[in-house]
DNA sequence: CGCGCAAAATTGCGATCACAATGCACGAAC
DNA sequence: GTTCGTGCATTGTGATCGCAATTTTGCGCG
């Protein structure tokens, strides 16, 4: 196949292997790479229609953020599996991180910030309502981070991205199992009053209570045996309440 | 100059983008590449002897880790200078996340560990007394992340690295300007005896109280002005394990 | 029917080439 | 002497090729 490619300017906003990135990116918090699957390069390129080496660019920094793993032996990547210690530490890592960057966000708070809070938790609720898990789950990350965005610190906002990257195939699979059941709106609702008041440490009460809630299901679900193990070999379809994801 | 390379068999432990990436990252570390110079591929593949793809590679895992930076518009690399709200925010993690793994560390440490420890810090003092501040930093590194390790905590053991790599090349200007004044081994000190009596918050203040130490010089460094212009201690001379200059 | 070994396919890594775009420098114009 | 424009060098990016290693397949033998 040896199909002439048109050429795309350097100089645009995203570069293909930055595009790939965003792909796999939000493949990933989304939750629509199972975990343990074995992933190839070339099986990537040419499912996005590029050629391998972008996608080696992008699977790289994938890697460096944790969000993807590559067997140290075969050099197969894969999304790692969450283990009982992993999600500890993250949930850790995330109990600290966010609701400072939410704290930080509350005194820059404007009423621009709330409304457009307020349409995205709507666009939640709808998503919980109908089921989609897939809006749902991007509704949720545009909640947090346009929260913590506005705190405007770079770092701490990077950190707290590599985390979500990290949990994110498994949000998916806690969402899956608990359904439209007990939703976390209400802690949404008091965030966004919190921030409406500037009240710093409201907002960190709720985005911490938020987190607290979400991360026990997800406790609960790899502790109910929705414990994702990659096999060292071969390709694992992980499952979740008896469908192939 | 086509001169023909010997091949090295691929499955040996490290690949030519590992030792690459780890020649850079030691670099950073040490603060042997100053901050604010703009590196190329090019001249970094040349320097060490391989061509500019695997460097391409140890790039993007530096850049996704936030030790190298990127200029958008000109897509050229640089070390990244050190603003002070950056500086704020990484020390505010660095105050959480690393008194946290050496607390974790205290209930599994054993006289080896100890041990070791004693024979860097004592290695670090040396380097302290004739002022070579290679050997400090890379000394200072080494105790740090000997008692890191032992946490068996990943996740935070890699955020840990993360935060390092991003202040490395400061470390070595701020005590390039301290000299061999006052030193911070004490804390070194306390933080081995509360290892040896398993006391787990006492390993915690004394890294927290050497991080504030550390970090306290490092703020006076750069509100005197250090940000951008590191201190021209010699070129940068980046080895590769392999020998090649 | 099962097992083991060899051949073919797949995969990741590194090198080299091509190309667009930017940076840089030398020179001309006023 | 200063400034602007044009040509050359350098840089990052992507594609393609070659290679070694691993995985998978296929087939023959027990």
């Amino acid at each position: 196949m040896k199909e002439v490619r048109a050429r795309r300017p350097l100089a645009d906003s995203t570069a293909v292997h930055d595009r790939v990135y965003d792909a796999i990116r939000q493949a990933l918090i989304t939750g629509k790479i199972a975990p343990g699957v074995g992933v190839s390069l070339r099986s990537l390129a040419a499912e996005l229609g590029v050629s391998p080496m972008p996608v080696r660019d992008a699977v790289r920094r994938l890697v460096a953020e944790r969000a993807l793993a590559i067997n140290p032996a075969n050099k197969r990547l894969s999304v790692p599996s969450l283990s009982a210690e992993r999600l500890e530490q993250l949930e850790l890592a995330r109990q600290w991180i966010e609701p400072e960057l939410a704290a930080r966000a509350a005194p820059r708070a404007d009423e621009a910030l709330v409304r457009r809070l307020k349409a995205i938790d709507l666009d939640l609720e709808e998503a919980l309502r109908v089921g989609d898990v897939d809006r749902y789950m991007v509704a949720n990350h545009a909640f947090h981070f346009a929260i913590y965005e506005r705190a405007g610190a770079e770092v701490l906002l990077a950190m707290a991205g590599g985390l979500w990257l990290q949990i994110g195939p498994f949000m998916r699979v806690v969402f899956g199992r608990v359904g439209t059941g007990s939703l976390p709106a209400d802690r949404h609702a008091e965030a966004m009053d919190a921030l409406k008041a500037r009240d710093a440490e409201g907002v960190r009460r709720a985005i911490a209570a938020d987190l607290s809630e979400g991360m026990d299901k997800m406790r609960a679900a790899v502790e109910a045996g929705a414990g994702l193990t990659a096999a060292p070999t071969g390709q694992t379809v992980i499952t979740v309440s008896g469908g192939k994801v």
